[in-house]
DNA sequence: AATGAATGAGTCTTCATTCAT
DNA sequence: CATGAATGAAGACTCATTCAT
């Protein structure tokens, strides 16, 4: 009776353990594996309940795709204020993305395993959202060029790319895949590995 | 009854006209969108029969997958015979997985996306390629260091990682996401930017 | 608490708004495609606040079936005092239901399309509804017969039904199927066409 | 075994079966409370085999539909040629009609009471097929005056209309609703009420 | 008294799989 | 062997009704 105050909150609540519980169920499986009664047990609520807060599955499914994706793409938006070097940005990113997909195991597999035929929109979606991300890191080693930390000749988008697929494929499957405790130690040398094509030659440095 | 000298290729054709088409749907759809009667249809055989050489639809799809990886995989293995460089062998690599995504398209799709759950054995199983393609590229690598081409400091299982995601996400995503028409040029571009973190410095090779 | 002065009008109210929202309701749309949310809308209370007046969507229809069929037996419940010619008498109700139809257009629709199932009760209703007519009518065709208006061979139910029929059948669907706008010169055509029916031929009247 | 020849027959079988338990149901209650799963059981067949034969619920309904109109709109269409009267004519198509009401009992109810929203489709279909009616009815009744059988100042369409409505309404709710044994005799009664509207006046026919 | 969030029974529909021919 | 008609289990979704506030 006194909690009068979060009845507004309740609401929320609600939708947001439904929401959750899908997070949950559709990174553990299929779109078409997981049923709306599972998530509706597992969010502790009737199975039309669910439908009180998204119209259909699908709608549900958009929205804990959103969801997790929000949350991923955050890693890659580190803030990369001039004192900063762009090398030390590009070891922030490595380390908060690793950091992420231990913390979530599975949850990456939602967003790169699943396109749901006839989720065109969310194709879309996810289409603009890598882009961006590429842009973004573009951006990042360009800025790094001009402080000298990097080629001059570089194809940044090219660079670019292959650093995302060092985050998302060589650590995901090593994290997720083959259950490898990586560590920081390691995550130096892969940056290393990475660094040393595309920075100017540590060797060159202290001449 | 005249066509009784053939029965058995008969038999073969059949099946394979069955897993041709299954392929082909499979490369096109998810799982879940595939029926089998369209799989029948473009097959040119009854639903019924598709039963009489596959147990099931999922025993089909394995099969299918199988097939596809089978293909895929055997771009990596290039006969690294001691003339050859590692160098060349990683360039002729890079070109054959290019050719093949360029040529198939959609195809990889099939390879990365799809992970019908209960296929766990399926899972297994691409896990198990998976080792045995990065064991063959560390060797691969490994003979490089002892022909003198890379730095002897190397991390090879973790270069080798970056080769595959070189390959496999940014060759792909290029081709097959972006619609980039990749070509030689960027291909070289490519490789030296992987190269020129893992090999000597070129700076230094002269010395 | 303050409004405590008018709460049994208020109750009345309700009631009514509730009502004449569900009549508008089902006279638009069939008795399965009729929510009881939107009565709840239109009438501007809660969903559950319908169940406080009737106790189910069933009872509703009823109350709102009976309440309309009332509207319209009025139609028919013409005063025919002895001044009056039953000649007379006919002519005013086909006119009032002429203008009944035209003012509510589809509202007829309800009275002789619906007829939910396990609604036997309301079933029973309209047939004791309509006998009741037809036995009015009867009179005062008799009433007519005595007066000298029609043949004394008559079978007034027959007739009766006949011009029930002219009402409901033929001007119903004129109005309401076919969008024709009946005029007061094709009711009396009408109105002849059954007359020299049913009264003894004009031809000989003034005989 | 020895039925091989009519297998074909075999198809159209179930597929009449399964419209004859539907158009059986359809007749009984609202669409709305016919299920699918009675008209399977009514018909042998299981669920499933429904929809190989019919796309939908819906699809289900316009075929029963359009048999059972098919049906009732046979009775209207008599062979009129010239030695016949148009009286004669009239008269057998209420005979007939008045067979037909009598042996399918509650059949009509589908056709004149059953308007499912959103068959709009459907809908138009019915309005055309009225149309068609009461035109057929109209040359009927232009006939007969061309043979001197009826009036010639008769407004056709409108004595049509009413004829319909005889046949439709009155006689409709004698026997379907009031149970009224309707014989020959009334029959004649009732067109003579008719009749004597719209023929020439019998009075004067012997003049 | 009034409310509307929560519910789950009840339906249509799909499609992998079977099996009689 | 080959077939495709027949099947029914399974699942998304609707909506009248309830009940805690």
């Amino acid at each position: 009776m006194p909690q009068a105050k979060n009845n507004k909150n309740q609401n929320g609540n609600k939708r947001e353990q439904i929401l959750h519980a899908a997070v949950e169920k559709f990174l553990e499986k299929d779109f078409y594996q997981v049923k709306i009664t599972e998530i509706a047990e597992l969010a502790g609520v009737g199975k039309g309940t669910v439908y009180e807060y998204f119209s259909s599955k699908e709608e549900l499914f958009k929205e804990s795709f959103s969801y997790c994706a929000g949350l991923y793409l955050q890693t890659f938006k580190i803030n990369f204020t001039s004192p900063h070097s762009a090398r030390a940005a590009m070891e922030e990113i490595v380390v908060n993305h690793l950091k992420l997909i231990k913390e979530n195991r599975n949850k990456l597999h939602l967003l790169f395993n699943e396109r749901p035929q006839n989720l065109k929109e969310l194709q879309t979606w996810i289409l603009e959202q890598r882009r961006e991300l590429i842009n973004e890191l573009s951006g990042l080693l360009s800025e790094g060029i001009k402080l000298g930390e990097m080629r001059s000749d570089l194809n940044v988008e090219m660079a670019a790319r292959l650093f995302l697929a060092l985050n998302q494929q060589v650590l995901g499957e090593m994290v997720l895949l083959d259950n490898i405790a990586v560590e920081e130690a390691q995550l130096k040398e892969l940056l290393d590995l990475y660094w040393n094509g595309i920075g100017k030659s540590s060797l060159w440095q202290g001449h």
